[in-house]
DNA sequence: TAGAGCCTGGACAACGTTGTCAGGCTCGGG
DNA sequence: CCCGAGCCTGACAACGTTGTCCAGGCTCTA
């Protein structure tokens, strides 16, 4: 399907520079991208073209384009009309090349499908686009080289800041970047081995209320599928529940407990093992949207009833049956956050990197209905 | 909470050149925004200094970085030493400048937020990565001139080609673009006054299907609530719904059918009257995704039984009681289909624009369940 | 009426990179 | 031993824009 053999090879992305390995790459294939000599493409008109269609200076048109002040009406209807007809566009890459801000910041998460990073990439946006700024984003598929890679071809492209939501724990690659005034947050999770702004929520903080809304409702075995440990918001939340059990003087068993990728077939395994066996739970915590859609379904397929709170609202959560209680994240708010800070780095306004915990909030659904410990 | 008035104002997005009113724009305050002559923005070290470093010449520097062939392992390494030190990154917007090709393509959608949208936009993420670009997008929120302002800011940045799910239904300001070899490729939507690529799921029939299921089943009166008609996917679906129903000769009465945005009151409402008065409908066909959603609400407040399918598919739609029938685009391969077309274009590969129809998807669930017409 | 000051317009350099081209070096063969 | 071929290397111009600076023409005042 996709056919990446075609003649479109634009760029080379990849900085052979700074790799990995240390050794520069070695394109297999000559690239033959440039232009022909003197065949401009796409044969845009500039300024000078502009100019000498108006019978005007090069710099005159830089006035009129820009609004500066200091051009006769009469000679601005000139260019004007210059402009019109040849269907000029200014050229931002000479503008970011003479004056060092491009006016956009990158962001790189996750997955952009993934309903939780939606909102908050809007958010984002949002901000960004109060500041004048556009976004440009691209997804790390969960992978610390992927995410490397993006990174650095966003600083590339000289964005003024990035937004990064890790998927490697080791982001010292950045420090170049960073003393070179590109301002950097991290959302959702921590970076590694740097010191940054970081905007994350409480997800133990989050987890543990979750965890202890189902031992008040009388539940003691209660089970745990997160997602990979080494993803530090896995981590925090198994800590929670962790701390949660502990604290209800519950000695949480081995088997209780599931970690790992959260495609539906290992999430639907776990489920099903906590389920069945000689001490099934009576109760399921679940790590994060994804996994809490799989373990709904497990669910619906069981004649016995089991209580779920999941980490992460979903939508029509509520007219489930029975509902479910989830603790809800504001990932718009992370967003908005991060993005926030974002610019007051660009503004010089902020010193010291920070830390921001957003609060969770247990939204509790057909608690009522919770089946009770046995 | 958004402050726009921060001293961050790295450039002005909107070009004046081109905007509506045919008046330039003139900013309020004088912009200090440059940086201070001779202080080079972030310090960030060029080729020169490498070259300097490593005491070469430039264009040596330029070869390691590039890889291009022709440097000895011992100037090489040299090279690489000097970058190292000095964390240089090649600036792309120079390179940009000197070869005519971005490597980007820009991807401007109704709202990123949108459940329907995050997978679209990621196929078109995967697509570009694939052929070595980077994605840029922005929101339009279905505000036709702010769509024009993003697509012209996205020119300005001379992006490669363009994915454009319109909101506005003039598209004749991207003439000059594409003549200037802009690929140009609308999604969702087709293009208005435009000779164009585009790329649609076929809504009519969709709809028709939907509305035709519900038929069979018995359903006479039914209603359709919907988006705004100047949508043209909401007119293609209410015209899938008006056939359909004229096809099984049944008169549709005005108060069955409810046009506007889709805001969750304005849909609640609309529900709420098809339910009660005088000749209630028993079954509702719903335009989109949110529309359905708050049906689905409504409907659940409700204590009698009213059948209902919905235009795009619902995460959890089966586990509802009764399970949501729906009728399903691939948003996914709208994307996918979209840039590749675009990558064609821009391979040369393609010649006259063409419009490409996905069809759609009836996804039966509970239908035994759906009540009668009676 | 002359001089000061303002307004408009244009020439020019610089931003950082890459393509062209030419010069210098080494090495092998005559 | 000399010359040409071939390989490395670097000087230079160009990409399109913007900031600086200056010139020329105008108005206004003394």
């Amino acid at each position: 399907m996709l056919d990446a053999t075609s003649s479109y090879k634009p760029m080379d992305l990849r900085i052979p520079v700074a790799d990995r390995t240390g050794h520069r790459t070695v394109p297999e294939t000559t690239r033959r991208t440039d232009r022909i000599p003197g065949t401009r493409y796409g044969n845009r008109p500039t300024m000078k073209d502009v100019a000498a269609r108006a019978g005007v200076g090069l710099k005159t048109v830089s006035r009129v384009v820009n609004g500066e002040p200091g051009v006769t009406p009469e000679t601005e209807r000139r260019v004007q009309e210059a402009i019109e007809a040849l269907g000029f566009r200014r050229n931002d890459s000479a503008r970011v090349l003479r004056k060092g801000r491009t006016a956009s910041i990158g962001l790189v998460l996750e997955d952009l499908a993934d309903p939780f990073y939606g909102p908050l990439s809007r958010a984002v946006e949002e901000v960004a686009r109060a500041h004048g700024a556009l976004l440009i984003n691209g997804s790390s598929a969960e992978d610390a080289d992927r995410e490397q890679e993006l990174v650095l071809a966003l600083c590339a492209r000289r964005v003024d800041g990035l937004v990064v939501i890790p998927a490697g724990d080791d982001h010292r690659y950045l420090e170049p970047e960073i003393k070179a005034g590109v301002a950097t947050v991290f959302v959702d999770r921590p970076a590694g081995h740097i010191d940054a702004d970081v905007v994350v929520s409480d997800n133990y903080g989050g987890a543990h209320d979750g965890v202890s809304h189902l031992i008040a409702h009388g539940h003691r075995r209660i089970g745990f599928i997160g997602d990979m440990p080494r993803i530090h918001t896995a981590a925090e939340r198994l800590r929670g529940y962790r701390t949660a059990m502990e604290d209800a003087g519950i000695t949480v068993a081995d088997s209780w407990m599931s970690l790992g990728v959260t495609d539906p077939e290992r999430v639907r395994r776990a489920a099903e093992e906590m389920l069945s066996g000689p001490d099934p739970v009576t109760a399921i915590f679940t790590g994060n949207n994804r996994v809490t859609v799989t373990v709904i379904r497990v669910l619906a397929g069981h004649t016995r009833r089991v209580a779920l709170v999941g980490f992460d609202d979903i939508e029509l959560a509520d007219l489930l049956q029975p509902g479910v209680t989830v603790v809800a994240q504001d990932a718009a708010a992370l967003g908005r956050t991060a993005a926030e800070r974002l610019f007051r780095q660009l503004d010089g306004t902020l010193l010291a990197p920070e830390r921001i915990e957003l609060p969770t909030r247990l939204i509790t659904r057909g608690s009522g209905e919770l089946p009770p410990a046995d």
